[in-house]
DNA sequence: TATGAATGAGCCTTCATTCAT
DNA sequence: GATGAATGAAGGCTCATTCAT
């Protein structure tokens, strides 16, 4: 993923005096950053290893150890930097899409192309997130808020301006949605099609907008009907007289 | 459920009056199995030992040996009895519901009864489905799609009997609700409140059914009201006269 | 090999009152033997597990500890039957030949078609004389002996009879052909051609009595006799005149 | 022995003023090399553990894998240094010697110096090629092939000069020495004297090149010569009267 | 700051042997 | 006498983490 920036650290050329000073540093940093998130996203955090992130990022076992505090802290970090680069990404373009249907349309296909570009790190996120009786309060799940919340606004804007049923529970429904998309994507991995992610978006969010039904509301269109044959009857009725 | 037995009744066995050795070789086989999923409802696959379990159950690490071939066997043991439970508790049932609508209020109430009554055991079934690649032919998945037949065979039927709309994507549809049933159930062991299992499984039928839309069949219905309207409108001058 | 005798145990058919009685017993020993045989002579010995018998006499762990103090008694009990078998079928035989040439003949042709029709034999007895520290003073050890005596009393007897030379050092002989015999069938395994004992019997007592050596005697030997004879016939026809 | 240290030297590094770090990552490999050594030459690789050679070496079983990837590749490497050293020592000397006798008694010599010097190490190798069924192709496999080449070549030499028959099966030869040295080696443990290596070597050599029989040519073949010699002249001068 | 050798606890698994039935 | 469940010690191997350099 490459739309990712490590900026901060990158973007200093080497200037200062000392030997290699803060450039090496953060560029380091990157490194096993990167390193790390290859091997977390490709396998358990169980079955990660230090010395493979090391290996990847080119230095040894104990050179993490000065960047990070232990593999916790890494992965953590990990997450982060993920979560960062995604909100950077979603934050300006979910400005500027007001319907509300639209604006889900755009979330999930965002979400999706993310989960098919890199499948791993939404594996990654749903292991972790699912796997540690620790997800509460945890980094995880704060960043996770944090993402969550531009579907979460979305829905409840949508409420307000009437295009949403009043009566809708959005944390139930921001539940369907992202469960449903990481399951399906999940689902996904296993077949091995290819797959336009602001179509699937559009299906997906046209179920749950339009709902399963045969025939959407069906009865109360139908008791109207009856009422308004009623009513032009009887106004019929009394022009005749 | 079935041969699952309730722990803490069998994890003090050495009680009985004669040390009970020669004990029937089911029993302990039950109880560890019942060890064996309290610790892997507990913590993910890699961080629950053999030694952990064997303790639980009262026996020392060799004796599992003679009941399950492998760390990895007695987990799909344990899975398998889950499942096998499940399925006996569900299949009588369902096959006395016949409208769609309530088939699917009864498999997402039962599903959200047994999260709620059991969260570990959701929780290791998402982990370990979402958590090793291989997952996809593993006895695992066999089992998930056996239980998941169920709604499959619910949504294809409501396609068939014109319930349901027909071009619904029902694979899809299947994901949807179910990845929203984890999700939410997931986020539920955040929040401590109480919940009825019935009755949130009528707000999520009735919500994927219907449609979240403020705007049910919005063009009719706007025609209708507009009739309606003008109805009113007519009768009321009608009557000033 | 069919030709081991586990006489005493079979021969006795059941005929005490009491419940399946000796032969019973000395059948289950036999049948543990045969097994512990067909483990011990497909693997090393600590490969070689209790349990993999135990199945294959169609029995329990437990039942072989009533017949058997512990695994290495096990052990040497079918070293102990193998090579009694081996003494019972070749002394007869062997009292019959007696020239050194054929002795030696035929019991490297026999020690070879052992080695060949059961090479798992000789490769036990190899694995385990060599193996452990504790040969010297061992039941193996002892059986081993009286099977060589065989070969130890043809090189006696053959320097006794002038067939072999004054100053051969026999245990130094005997040493180089049994060494020579298990090295060459050793290596034969991996070849995975036919052989015909008694011919490589001969190959192998012809090198050596006869030697390596370029300039074995027969040829020049004969020519020189030749050479004598005429000379001394001519001699003779000289002095009668 | 080249690389290989005696080990007595070597495993009490503690012992350095500074408790000596990060001490020469080849010495360390030097000192688990000894210490495996010791210990596999001991006892059977199956018997052989590798917390016994950590604790040999002065250190944990964690820090073998460090420089080891396995036992087996352990053994290997114990094994290769051994033939290394062997071969690097043989070779030289070996190059300079033309005679096929001369040639077979230094290798015999060699061989047997070798096997008194260091007991161990013959058994390990006759343990493990016998013992396991993956001999064929291992590596032990392959060094077994380098070092004997020293012997199959002195044999299709000594064909080729004349020194040994024409017919000499070769193979048969080499297996015929190796195992008789084996198995002299092998029962010599047992015994207690002091064996002059070079002695025994003569007396094996003579014994194979010359043969056992009683008739061994060269005295009678003199003699006879001798005879006709001083018939033949006789027989001129009686024939010159 | 970076190194990388060393650690040591812990894991899964095997198996000869015992002993109550 | 036979059973077979239970034992418990031991083994190979992994890996996050530390610390002297």
């Amino acid at each position: 993923m490459g739309e990712i920036p490590e900026s901060d650290s990158n973007r200093l050329p080497e200037r200062s005096p000392d030997r290699l000073p803060r450039r090496r540093k953060a560029a380091r940093r990157s490194e096993i950053l990167a390193a790390a998130r290859e091997v977390f996203t490709t396998r358990p955090y169980d079955e990660s290893s230090i010395s493979d992130i090391a290996s990847r990022a080119g230095c040894v076992e104990g050179t993490i150890y000065t960047y990070f505090r232990n593999k916790r802290e890494l992965f953590d970090a990990v997450l982060e930097s993920f979560f960062d680069a995604l909100i950077v990404d979603i934050a300006p373009r979910f400005a500027t899409i007001h319907g509300t249907r639209d604006r889900l349309r755009f979330l999930v296909a965002r979400h999706l192309q993310i989960s098919l570009d890199d499948p791993g790190v939404g594996m990654m996120i749903v292991r972790e997130s699912r796997g540690r009786s620790a997800y509460f309060g945890s980094k995880l799940h704060a960043l996770n808020r944090r993402y969550s919340r531009f579907l979460l606004q979305t829905l409840t804007d949508g409420v307000a301006r009437g295009e949403l049923r009043a009566d809708l529970d959005t944390a139930l429904a921001r539940d369907l949605l992202f469960g449903g998309l990481e399951h399906w994507t999940f689902g996904e991995q296993g077949r091995q099609r290819v797959v336009d992610p602001s179509q699937v978006a559009d299906s997906i969010v046209g179920m749950l907008i339009d709902g399963w039904s045969a025939a959407p509301c069906e009865a109360p269109i139908e008791q109207l009907t009856r009422r308004v044959d009623r009513l032009e009857a009887s106004l019929k009725q009394g022009r005749r007289k």
